[in-house]
Order: C-alpha cells, then sequence, then structure tokens
RNA sequence: GGAGGGGUUCCCGAGUGGCCAAAGGGAACAGACUGUAAAUCUGUCGGCGACGCCUUCGGAGGUUCGAAUCCUCCCCCCUCCA
C-alpha cells in the first residue's frame, strides 16, 4: 500500500457531507491494510433511468476513489422496486418493468459506469436475487424491527406526518428493503445521496441486529443542474448525459452560470479544494476571465468521457461557432426530394426536423432567427430553390443542411 | 361507510353562459446587450399556407342560438370523520 490511512481518509472524505463515523471507517481501512481483503461498497441506483448523468459521476467518482484503493464496488441495481414500481410516482410512465427490461438497463448501465469505473473491481448486483425470496413472514419480520417513531425520524416524513399529508405504508417499506440489501450484501461502507442519509443509516441497523458489524456511511451533495436550482435530472431536462457528444458537454458545461460554475467544480473537478479556491480568489479579484476558468472546467469534464484531444477540439468548434459565428464541423444533413422547383420555406424548415411545425418557423422568421446560405430571411412566404443545397440556420444553435433530390 | 374540496393549455394558477385559444406568474424559445454567464429590455408561446378555419379546459352524454362555465352519469386526486 503506497497511501498512509491518513491519507486514504483525505481522499475519502473529500467532498462527502457526511461521514458517519471516521473512527469506524479508519479502523475498516485499518483492517482491510492488515489482511488484504478489501472492503466492499455498497451504492444503490434506479433500475429505470439508464441514462448517467454528471449528478451521478458525484457518487460514482467517489466509488472510484475507493477503488483506487484497492476496494472492492458493489453496483447494485434495485430492480426488485422497479419491477413492483411506484404507486405514488407522479409520473405514470413508471411501470412496472420487466425481466428483460432490467436485463438490457444493467448492460447498459455497465458500459456508462465503466467510463469511470474499474469493471475487474466492480460487481454488479440485482437485489431481487435475494429480496424475491423473501417470504411474507420474512418480511413482517424484517418490518417488526423497526418502529414508527423510528420512521417519523425521517425528515419528510415528520413534516408530511406533522401537517397531516398522508404518508403510504409501501414508503416506510422503501427504507426498510433498503437497509436489509446491506444485511445480504455484507456491504462495510454504502454511498448515497444526501437525500439518502435515513435510508443508508437504515441499513445500519438492521445490519446490527442481524449480528454484523454496521456499514459505514457517506453520503454525497446532489448536484444542481444546468437551471442551477434544481438538483440535476432526467426528467427535468436540466442535466448534463456522459453519453453525450463531446460537443454537448463542453458547450453545456459553458452555458451554466459562473455562479454554479464552482460547485461545479467543488463536486466534479479533480482538482484539491486549495487549487479552486486560488481559481475562485483570482476570478473574484478580476484577474482571470470567469470564461477562461470555465473552459478550462468544460475541457476537464469533457475529456473525463472522451480524452484530451476531443476535448480540445471541441472547444475550437465552440469557438467556431459562438465567437467567429461559423458554422460547426459537424451538422445534421437532410435529404429532401420536391416536385416544384421551389419550397416554402416555413414548410422546409419543418420537414428538416429544426421547428415544431410551420407556425413555429413562421415566428421563427418573424423574429429574425432564421438564415439560410448566411443570409436572413425575414420573409414568410419565401421560396427556396429547391435545386443543390442549402445550410439552414434557426437561432444561434440549430443548423441543418438540405440536399434537394 | 359518511361529510367536504378539487381535476383548466409544459408547470403553478385565474376564469362560474357569449367580449375565451382562455388573465397572471414560471419555464421554454427568439431578438437586443454579452462571455451561448448573470441581470435587463422586447417579442413569441395549441394546430393549420393562416385577418379565417380546426382541436383544447378529467371522460361520456344533455340543456342552450351559444358551455371551461349549467344538468346527468362515470373516472381520478385530496382532506376530515368512522
Amino acid at each position: 500500500m503506497k497511501y498512509t490511512i491518513d491519507e486514504q481518509i483525505e481522499l475519502l472524505e473529500r467532498g462527502t457531507v457526511d461521514v458517519i463515523s471516521r473512527e469506524q471507517l479508519i479502523k475498516k481501512l485499518e483492517r482491510s491494510q492488515e489482511t488484504g481483503v478489501p472492503l466492499r461498497i455498497k451504492a444503490g441506483f434506479d433500475p429505470t433511468a439508464p441514462d448517467l448523468h454528471l449528478g451521478h459521476t458525484v457518487l460514482i467518482q467517489k466509488l472510484k476513489h475507493f477503488q483506487d484503493l484497492g476496494h472492492t464496488v458493489m453496483f447494485l441495481i434495485g430492480d426488485f422496486t422497479g419491477m413492483i414500481g411506484d404507486p405514488t410516482g407522479k409520473s405514470e410512465t413508471r411501470k412496472a418493468l420487466t425481466v428483460e427490461d432490467v436485463a438490457r438497463n444493467a448492460e447498459s448501465y455497465k458500459e456508462q459506469i465503466f467510463k469511470i469505473l474499474d469493471p475487474d473491481k466492480t460487481t454488479v448486483m440485482f437485489n431481487s436475487e435475494w429480496l424475491g425470496k423473501l417470504s411474507s413472514y420474512d418480511f413482517v419480520k424484517l418490518a417488526s424491527q423497526l418502529t414508527v417513531a423510528r420512521m417519523l425520524e425521517r425528515e419528510d416524513f415528520r413534516e408530511r406526518f406533522e401537517s397531516q399529508r398522508p404518508i403510504s405504508i409501501h414508503e416506510f417499506l422503501y427504507p426498510l428493503v433498503q437497509g436489509y440489501d446491506s444485511v445480504a450484501m455484507q456491504a462495510d461502507v454504502e454511498l448515497g445521496g444526501t437525500d439518502q442519509l435515513f435510508n443508508v443509516l437504515m441499513g445500519r441497523d438492521l445490519q446490527r441486529s442481524a449480528g454484523q458489524e454496521p456499514q459505514v456511511v457517506l453520503t454525497m451533495p446532489l448536484l444542481e443542474g444546468l437551471d442551477g436550482v434544481n438538483k440535476m435530472s432526467k426528467s427535468l431536462g436540466n442535466y448534463i448525459g456522459i453519453t453525450e457528444s463531446a460537443n454537448d458537454i463542453y458547450g453545456k458545461v459553458l452555458s451554466i452560470s459562473d455562479e454554479l460554475m464552482w460547485r461545479y467544480f467543488d463536486l466534479l473537478s479533480d482538482l484539491s479544494s486549495s487549487e479552486i479556491a486560488d481559481l475562485k480568489a483570482d476570478t473574484q479579484a478580476g484577474k482571470i476571465h470567469p470564461k477562461v476558468v470555465k473552459q478550462q472546467l468544460a475541457r476537464e469534464l469533457t475529456s473525463r468521457f472522451y480524452d484530451q484531444e476531443t476535448a480540445v477540439k471541441a472547444e475550437e468548434n465552440f469557438d467556431k461557432v459562438f465567437k467567429q459565428h461559423d458554422i460547426p464541423d459537424d451538422i445534421p444533413e437532410i435529404t429532401i426530394s420536391v416536385d416544384e422547383d421551389a419550397v416554402w420555406l416555413p414548410k422546409l424548415l419543418a420537414d428538416a426536423g429544426m421547428v415544431n411545425g410551420t407556425g413555429e418557423a413562421r415566428r421563427m422568421i418573424q423574429q429574425n432567427a432564421v438564415t439560410l446560405d448566411g443570409e436572413k430571411i425575414s420573409n414568410i412566404e419565401y421560396q427556396v430553390k429547391a435545386e443543390g443545397e442549402v445550410l439552414l440556420k434557426v437561432g444561434k444553435r440549430r443548423f441543418c443542411r438540405v440536399f434537394f433530390s
């Protein structure tokens, strides 16, 4: 081992909100070092959303830290709950998943997490494996280990209880199930977002009563989405997906607000906290332009999922489009066959998929947002000659090259 | 089981017979300004080759010249009592 325990703790604690408890973590790390047995690190994921975004990577990076220190990550896919579905979920799209769905999502997960994690030190698990075997007898017995008072310690339950808003029974079962996972997995450490604190602590209680040493709990902050207000989530559309193109990742990072940028530095960057503090101080003192700092962040995050070279290319492409008002390298192309020798522009925009319909196209034209071969068009009756190719641009970032046939 | 309150355009939320494609806010999009930052200002914001036509106000019927608004039945959500 090249790291001292102090160094390990330093790395593992970085960026966390809660570590419960530090002493126990140290003890586990020491024991692992002595015996050579890696710690079992648990993190649970919802099986329904295989599109990982930067918000997830806050947690995944932390898992990576454990791996770097030689420990084993148990990537838990909560398929059991997923296959039941969540009746309280507001989106009724949350329908019960089939076995096939789960298998497919799991593959997708692997593809994505292995961009960050080491496959050799990662075990993917499914909680249906043990939860599916529980009888209702086992289940009630499990539930008997908990009291309602204990449940009401959870903030959102307590608030709802006090304000006389409903809490359904199955919501009480969730933390229970999650805690039981830790027992079944014999987890040494569990990672979760701060919103998971209660649930991950439940694992400790259940492990204790099952005669196991309780897991150490680490919580990570929730990353705000592009809007800077809500947490990053796919359903809110304020996310940066890790499978998005380098140009998109770069561009999205650059579009976040200056204020939010520091949050992203703290939670996502590999820079040390002192380096970040220096950057921040220099920026506030006016020594560095905030955009330059943001570009650095964008490059770092883009190269994390691609490589340095691709990130630089994304930056060049970005400058080309937004600084020099040039066109990007790769823009969508479409071939359209027409009978007439001219096409009504709104129709063309709609056919090219650049707008939702001719209505929106008209609006865009009226708002001076449409460019054809570099020229602004403001006449909604404009007819485009249907020969060769034309370059269409709507707004700042929608491009399309149209070929006529 | 009983009593009451609700379901309105992406979201929140007005509207209780014609002036309603439906106030206001938010989000979003576009334009100006910029650093695709923030803030601000302006405009758009159901569909349609479009000063008109079509489809929307939980669902299905009905009353009426005319319904988001009134009546009937149904579905769903919430609160309280048991």
